[in-house]
DNA sequence: CAATCTCCGACCACTTTGGTCTTGCTTCCA
DNA sequence: TGGAAGCAAGACCAAAGTGGTCGGAGATTG
């Protein structure tokens, strides 16, 4: 009857800007391939307007926009204004990790709540388990690093052996 | 100059509920081996109050109470009212997984903020995205189900070879 | 029966997230 | 030489999630 029917209860999650990043990310990768393919002058290749990108995933344009601002100061974008403007991969998508999107536009991702930037917890001394899950942060981060926006333009196809290392150890 | 200075900005965390929940279960593991050292009665072997906890940790009492009984909801405490009562582990320490602490206290975790429970997301058709993600997501699962509440008890040592499978792949 | 302890739901303050709007600036081209 | 098209950078807001508190009800022991 009441309408407490479990919204989402979702955790550990990545937000959706980040989501948006990564498709935007994709989105331009693939612009760039076939831009290269078509043999078009090096200028401008794939570069592609916000308000485009939005329209082809249906997400708010303003927002995408500000997620694509910040993807530019991270230096993964290269942004260019004007009438023809738009923004371009600043680096080959296979040299773009899905850690550095995924940082740039969440910030640096700790999977405990304590560990801040050196592990002084306010806890620390009567807690000892945050070493453990230190190690699981960092595999974590290992496997997220492996996967570039390259690997994401092809969805149906396995991950062959593109990736620097597929195998990813508990103890790091 | 600004005080910009990035209060904290911190993602794909764990919430510090779970991390109390971890913490007060390695809290009893340790008490129910020592117990079990002692010699001392198969009963209340190693039960303990929520206030106990609580203060061994130093963390709200209230709040703690709250994350036990989830725990125990989930199955994998039990509880004893009364005036001796307390919790104790449902199962050997060895048996009880880091994954399963975390979605009983988190909810089920799904790395993508669209998968929700049976793929659909809302932008299904028009994303590619969620496919490649959701190995990432599989290997976090898998990854957490390998450690137990029993190696967390040293955090000094490493861990050797008690788990599964230590090595995960992306391409699951 | 009384003390102790778990159980359960309501409640709250605060932070984060997703999203919009406004204002300004740069580049291109008609 | 203007616009128009596009990025840049804020303030701003509503909704949701998080951390934490409170108070009463029920169970267990002595
Ligand atoms: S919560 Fe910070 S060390 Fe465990
Ligand atoms: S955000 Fe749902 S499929 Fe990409």
């Amino acid at each position: 009857m009441r309408r407490n029917l479990r919204p989402h209860t979702p955790m550990l999650r990545l937000t959706k800007k980040a989501d948006y990043g990564l498709m935007a990310l994709k989105y331009l990768a693939e612009q760039a391939y076939l831009a290269e393919q078509a043999g078009s002058d090096a200028r401008n290749s794939g570069a592609r307007s916000a308000k485009d990108i939005a329209e082809a995933y249906h997400i708010p344009p303003q927002l995408l926009a500000k997620i694509l601002q910040t993807l530019a100061r991270a230096g993964l974008l290269l942004s260019h204004a004007g009438t023809n403007g738009g923004y371009a991969l600043a680096r080959a998508a296979a040299d773009i990790s899905a850690f550095e999107v995924i940082r740039a536009i969440d910030g640096p991702l700790f999977i405990t709540s304590c560990i801040t930037i050196h592990g002084t917890c306010d806890l620390a001394g009567h807690c000892t388990i945050k070493e453990p899950l230190r190690k699981v942060n960092d595999s974590i981060t290992d496997l997220l690093s492996g996967i570039s926006v390259a690997d994401l333009i092809e969805p149906a196809d396995q991950l062959p052996a593109p990736m620097a290392g597929g195998l990813i150890s508990i103890e790091r």
